[in-house]
Parts: structure tokens; sequence; C-alpha cells
DNA sequence: CGGCCGATCCACT
DNA sequence: GTGGATCGGCCGA
């Protein structure tokens, strides 16, 4: 197990990145509460060129400021003014790529993930959509534009062999707007 | 400064 | 399968 570093996300396709995640763990200590989770399905969201993106035509603002930044941190948003969105900022300074994390696999903290969830039981369903991951592992706002090779929120290779055949390969969902992109192949689910 | 609407979730039918 | 919740960011005036 080790946590990814800096090289792995400042590299330039995006959509690659997007889909080595699938199989790696997420992990956040937050108050030194550690819940660690599967990455189990990512969206890419190529930056400028991409319709679906919030840095489409290069729109910088406060809020999308961390995609615009070097790769390796993390840009956390508000949606729906409920649901908080984990995405993994990757590429050089002033390329705003980045990967939203969609669902994740309990690994460890089944019992904080339930307690934050108010739910029974850390199953499969538990952080199986965007806005779920983030409450069962506590990554909210606060946490928007941090270092993922910090002591808050990284990501662990473990070793974990995702094979080509488990993998699904399918468009972005939630974006209707963005037009054509919205077909693009960009979305990665791991078969369970 | 007002108004629109979203990279969603869940309860309810 | 569907509609309501809920609010900050963004744009246009």
């Amino acid at each position: 197990m080790k946590k990814l570093s800096e090289d792995f996300y400042l590299r330039t396709d995006v959509v690659l990145i997007a889909k080595e995640l699938l199989g790696k763990y997420l992990v956040s200590c937050i108050d030194g509460k550690i819940t660690v989770g599967l990455i189990s399905e990512t969206e890419a969201y190529e930056g400028i060129t991409d319709k679906a993106s919030h840095a489409h035509n290069g729109r910088r603002t406060a809020r999308t400021e961390a995609m615009f930044l070097k790769g390796g941190r993390t840009y956390i948003y508000l949606c729906y003014g409920i649901h908080h969105l984990f995405n993994v900022v990757t590429n050089v300074e002033g390329i705003p790529h980045a990967v939203l994390i969609r669902a994740v696999l309990p690994v460890e903290g089944h019992q904080l993930m339930c307690n934050r969830t108010n739910k029974p039981k850390a199953n499969h369903k538990i952080a199986d959509g965007p806005g779920k991951l983030t409450k069962a592992m506590e990554i909210q706002v606060v946490h928007n534009n941090l270092s993922l090779v910090g002591n808050d929120i990284w990501i662990e290779d473990r070793s974990y062999k995702v094979k080509e055949k488990d993998i699904l390969i399918s468009k972005r969902i939630g974006i209707d707007y963005a037009e054509e992109d919205a077909d693009l192949p960009y979305r990665f689910s791991l078969i369970t």
C-alpha cells in the first residue's frame, strides 16, 4: 500500500487517470478518524474544451480556482445546495482537468460510515453516489483545495488489480446541458 | 441585486 | 418512476 505521488496527478491524460483510479483506495482522515473506500466509479472532466466542466471556456472563479492549480489537489463544491462532490485535480498548473469520484466501496471505518449516514449497515450501497461517498467519508467543502499528498485526504495503491473486462465505459450522467460532450465515454465503473 | 438552476439523493407511489 | 429538498455560484441588469 502506497500513497499516490504528485507525479500520478500531474500527467496530462485525465481520461486515463480516471480509468486508473478505479481499484485505488480513497482515504480520509478527519479529526483523526480514518475511513477507506475502494474507488468503483469515476468520471473525467476535460477542462476548457469540455462543455460539462465547470471550467469550460476557461471560466475561472473563486469556486473553480482549485482546478486551475497544479494537479494533486482536491476540488470540492456544493451541488444542489445539499451534496458535497469530490474531485481530484489533474494536469499541470493552468490546465483545469479533474476527475469526479462517483462511488466507493467501504473498506475501513464501516461503523463511522454508518454513523455519518444514519444507515444500519455499511454495505456496497453506503457510498455508491458522489454525494453519498462524501457524506460517508466526511469530506466537505472545507476540504476544498487541499493537497492529496497531505495528511487529510489521499489515495493509495494497495496493488488491487483491475481487469480490463471488469471496467464499464459509458457516458457521463447528470450533464444533459453539455450538448455533444454529454456523449463522451468519460465514465468508468467497476463491474461488481 | 434578483433570479435561475445544478457533475444528486431519497421517500413515496 | 418521479418530484421535492435546498442554497451558493453565476450572470445579466
